[in-house]
RNA sequence: GGGCGAUUAGCUCAGUUGGUAGAGCAACUCUUUUACACAGAGAAGGUCACAGGUUCAAGUCCUGUAUCGCCCACCA
């Protein structure tokens, strides 16, 4: 009896060591797996890519959850004979380190980024990521991650470089990126536009005034952003509005707030005659409706009345305002004039930046856009965005819980082109370069004088969208590529499924011709105790480095596991995750007393069994049957579940209890053939356990009497 | 405005193709030189949100209602 069985388990004193014993195996990195145990080389192939960390950022229990969830698929595919590779990677996280950087640049030195330049600011910036990347691979490293270290990658490595460029360009060269004047999401905070997805919607309460152009304009109309009226040039009313039908195509000139309009009226389908009066005006350059309402009317006036700083830009009282002042003086002007008819509070969906929080600006900017709907020649004239929808509803990605495919769909049916360029930095850089007219796109810069490369960054999630492949080595082709694309899940918080899940997606059925994965797990979120987000405001945080500390990683994994059904966030207390603790203990007496009976009884493994007793081993190959079942079907709640009440309430409490007699008693044999039944039952536990609890389980198989090799690549129980 | 999910023991949640309701945690009682008090034994606790319907039989299927939560959306 080894004496460490005497003490509790102390998951502080085995964790490192043994992370350590894992990664000096080798064992991580599919390449060097041992054979099958026939002596046969493995050769089907389970593949992952971590979702990328940010990396500045520090491990939370979104994290620990998915790590969890992913390091038990892995290692359960790994013990089932299977080249099982998870890919380790960090992420830029482009806007957030960038701006992370420039606060403390601004704080320490006071200086902005353009005090800086381009050139020290993206030093600074690579120190600080290079930095903090350590942190956040150790804290990974702390949940038992079995992640393959020798293929880490980071989104803005030379590989991952010269993928996104090669990515960019044909994708270009296929007419699907074009470089367009058009209504963008502009941040005024960030100072950048923003992609669809990036947008919330905060509701608020808006003032909706009444008010017509002039004493001699024949229609009034409703609006809450009157600072914006000076950039109207039609007044939209529906076609069948019987009101207004006498004015429809007339135009009018008016001066309002000091800025002189033209005004043509249009009747457009759009417009609601049940809104405010019916009659819409139009603001082509300030609202992407708008903007779309003059193209179908040949509207050609556009004028821009808002810069990016979110100020006024026309001459007259508005001059230089921001707009929620200018928007004041409008209605002051509006009063003294007579034109003001009644304001009336609304409930109004406020666009918000994510990031910053900024107010979006709708403005018309030339910027860089993915178009999903143009028809691809080789591809059967397909558009990506049919290419998207196809990957799923043919069954090539499956997402679990299905439910999330409905969601998917929808998504897809209200996706419009992607705009993919940003004003930051810190990123890719576009490669596109200019001089006069000019427009050169490549992997390098064109030979010759004279050109100037694209001040702009793309979306990080268009990096983030080759990741599958990228990882693998595309565009070279790689054996990797060939062996593990597509890769066989991603799993991920369903609060990403369509920055990053889509984009896969997209990115792949083009480039890749085929699909990212064949399987998409998402979890849900961890709350605290009482259901609410964690957040810092709240002091609610729960970190989960420091209840590894208290409790074992094992423990943390297990609080993360069990009770979470695909798909539902999982509340999570500290006491939970104390009774994990406690069961990682449980394991290690049961280890205890069945080896103590053993060495009592004189077995040893190979002792000869009486049935009664085999039928107890039988019991557990059932068990790991059941855990095995739920894995493959991604209920890992259910597995893990199965796996704790077999050993803790079947195998501990009952079969310990009732082969104590029989271990103590006069007949010997008997006595032997119940120890070596316990001890291979262990055997089977202990493996049917080990993609939940890694560490405990190593820690025991050290002194396991069947022990040839790491818990880690032996052979799950059949 | 559209869509999705949830509603089961005090709390957090399971309940797989319909067959007399389960677990963990908490609380209660008893038990400490005998694998483990990071434990064991025992008892207690539920009109399965509500109202209809289908069925021999409904937590499970259908319809509707209510409450909570989430996602999407160009009603200015």
């Amino acid at each position: 009896m080894p004496e460490k069985f005497l003490k509790p388990y102390d998951a502080q004193a085995s964790e490192a060591s043994i992370y350590k014993t894992w990664e000096e195996s080798g064992y991580f990195n599919p390449d060097n797996l041992p054979p099958l145990q026939d002596g046969s080389a493995r050769t089907e192939p389970f593949s992952i890519v971590l979702p990328p960390p940010n990396v500045t950022g520090t491990l939370h229990l979104g994290h620990a959850s998915m790590l969890a969830v992913e390091d038990i698929l892995v290692r359960y595919n790994r013990m089932k004979g299977k080249k099982a590779l998870w890919i380790p990677g960090t992420d830029s996280a482009a806007i957030a380190t960038q701006s992370k950087v420039e606060k403390e640049i601004q704080k320490s030195e006071g200086k902005s980024r353009h005090d800086l330049g381009r050139d020290e600011l993206l030093k600074r910036v690579d120190a600080f990521a290079e930095e903090s990347k350590t942190t956040i691979v150790n804290q990974v490293k702390r949940m038992g991650s079995s992640l393959d270290w020798s293929r880490y990658a980071y989104t803005l490595d030379d590989k991952r470089y010269k993928a996104v460029m090669e990515a960019f360009v044909r994708m270009y060269d296929a007419g699907l990126i074009y470089r367009g004047n058009r209504i963008v999401n502009w941040d005024p905070k960030g100072q950048t536009t923003i992609s669809d997805d990036e947008i919330v919607h905060e509701e608020r309460t808006a003032k909706l005034v009444t008010f017509k152009y002039s004493k001699d304009f024949p229609i009034a109309v409703s609006t809450t952003r009157l600072e914006t009226k000076v950039g109207d040039t039609a007044v939209a009313v529906h076609p069948d509005d019987a009101r207004y039908q006498e004015f429809v195509g007339k135009e009018y000139d008016a001066t309002f707030c000091g800025v002189p309009l033209h005004i043509k009226i249009i009747a457009d389908k759009e417009v609601d005659p049940e809104f405010g009066t019916g009659a819409l005006g139009v603001t082509p350059a300030h609202s992407q409706t708008d903007w779309e309402i003059a193209d179908r009317h040949n509207i050609a006036a556009r004028p821009q009345v808002i810069n990016e700083y979110a100020k006024m830009t026309v001459e007259g009282p508005l001059s230089g305002k921001k707009v929620l002042e200018a928007r004041e003086t409008v209605l002051e002007w509006l009063k003294t004039e007579g034109l003001f008819i009644e304001e009336k509070d609304i409930q109004q969906n406020v666009s918000t930046a994510e990031r910053t929080g900024g107010i979006i600006e709708p403005l018309p900017k030339l910027q860089w856009f993915i178009d999903v709907n143009k028809p691809i020649a080789e591809r059967g004239d397909k558009s990506l965005k049919e290419l998207m929808r196809e990957a799923v509803a043919s069954g090539g990605v499956m997402i679990t819980p299905s439910h999330f495919e409905k969601i998917y769909f929808h998504w897809i049916e209200n996706l419009r082109d992607w705009c993919i360029s940003r004003q930051i930095w810190f990123g890719h850089r576009i490669p596109v370069w200019y001089k006069g007219t000019e427009t050169y796109v490549g992997i390098e810069a064109p030979e010759g004088e004279g050109w100037g490369q694209d001040q702009d960054t793309l979306d990080t999630w268009f990096s983030s969208g080759l990741w599958t492949f990228s990882t693998l080595g595309w565009p070279e082709e790689t054996e990797d590529l060939k062996t593990f694309h597509p890769t066989s899940v991603l799993e991920t918080g369903y609060d990403i499924l369509f920055f990053w899940v889509a984009r896969m997606i997209l990115m792949s059925s083009f480039l890749m011709k085929e699909v990212p994965f064949k399987n998409v797990y998402l979890h849900g979120l961890v709350r605290d105790g009482q259901g609410r987000k964690m957040s810092k405001s709240l002091g609610n945080i729960i970190d989960p480095l420091d209840m590894i500390n208290k409790y074992g990683a094992d423990a943390v994994r297990l609080s993360l596991i069990v009770g979470a059904a695909p798909g539902n966030d999982i509340r999570l207390d500290e006491n939970r995750i104390r009774a994990y603790k406690n069961f990682a203990n449980k394991v290690w007496n049961i280890t205890r007393f069945v080896l103590e009976s053993a060495q009592e009884a004189d077995a040893i493994v190979d002792s000869p069994i009486n049935p009664a007793d085999e039928s107890l081993i039988a019991e557990a190959k059932v068990m790991a049957q059941e855990v095995a079942k739920h894995i493959d079907t991604f209920r890992l709640d259910l597995a893990a579940d199965a796996a704790y009440q077999f050993i803790w309430h079947r195998f501990a409490d009952e079969v310990l209890e009732e082969s104590k007699p029989l271990l103590r008693g006069d007949d010997k044999v008997r006595a032997a053939s119940r120890a070596a039944a316990l001890l291979q039952s262990l055997d089977i536990l202990l493996k049917a356990l080990h993609p939940f609890m890694p560490f405990v389980t190593e820690e025991i198989w050290k002194d396991m009497p069947s022990r040839k090799d790491l818990l880690m690549v032996e052979a799950w129980p059949s």
